[in-house]
DNA sequence: TATTGTTATACTCTATAACTATA
DNA sequence: TATAGTTATAGAGTATAACAATA
């Protein structure tokens, strides 16, 4: 009975998100940044700026390749690094002014493009949604935890 | 009310869809293949092979990339190329015998290992989320055709 | 002329591990 | 010793466009 279960749920968050991603990164790409920069743009966006540690957690981006993602995006002048005040090993990634005018050309023009799609869902669907994806990415998160561990 | 609308359930969408991601890809590389390639090599699994075509349009994966893809897969002996019978200038991609040896061992196990996360919704849970994933997707096509059209 | 797959180019992202400087 | 970020390496995936063979 497991597969029977499991393929079709997981075959359909698949597909959604795909949806999903193939909508936004055409979109992110016709305004000119790769979804990693977009990621990190949208990250930083209504934030004084946050240490790369932070930043590589929430956007699931490792260290390694955030320095050259944020290298990227320095060079087109959209973030700029600073020393932290708190701790000297600590680097804070912020975004430039260029780089909010960007954020504000760029996301809130995102949201609305892809609001027809999550409008189309009545009110109750949408709420129903969340809370099962919610949900679901809490069971999954306890999967990654097992892997982990062994 | 757009923004307040389309924000959480496009964040959960993704944070579910990463979250399966993480855990799957973990998985998966354990295993010693890289997502695109178990992507490919669960496509193949159970057909008696597919043109470059249909693969590309089932996996997402353009044809430039595919055939790279579909070369370090072949180079590790895991799938193979045939001759179209129907048309000259198709090639049919298919797992080998090694091939279909590494499916077995590695799909059921994978969603055997994703099952857990799934069975721990109730079944109406899952039917929803099913129902309700599906829509969303739908509607995200549209606009992706919509952004084709421009 | 259109389509299938390959090749070529150039770049971005990725994992991984060694390294530095601070703590 | 441990942590934050950088550097180095090697490879994988990506978009894109030009190309050969076939339809």
């Amino acid at each position: 009975m497991s597969r029977a279960t499991v393929v079709p749920v997981i075959r359909e968050l698949a597909r959604c998100y795909q949806a999903f991603e193939r909508a936004s990164d055409a979109h992110i790409r016709r305004m000119g940044l790769t979804p990693p920069q977009f990621d990190i743009v949208a990250t930083l966006g209504n934030t004084p700026g946050m240490a790369f540690k932070e930043l590589g957690s929430r956007t699931l981006i490792t260290k390694g390749t955030l320095t050259g993602v944020v290298d990227r995006l320095a060079a087109r002048g959209l973030v700029e690094r600073a020393a932290s005040p708190d701790d000297g090993r600590s680097t804070i990634v912020r975004l430039t002014a260029e780089g909010e005018r960007v954020f504000r050309e760029v996301f809130e023009p995102h949201l609305a493009f892809l609001a027809p799609a999550v409008e189309s869902l009545p009110e109750c669907g949408r709420k129903d949604l969340e809370k099962r994806l919610r949900q679901l990415r809490e069971a999954l998160e306890k999967r990654s935890d097992e892997l982990a561990r062994q």
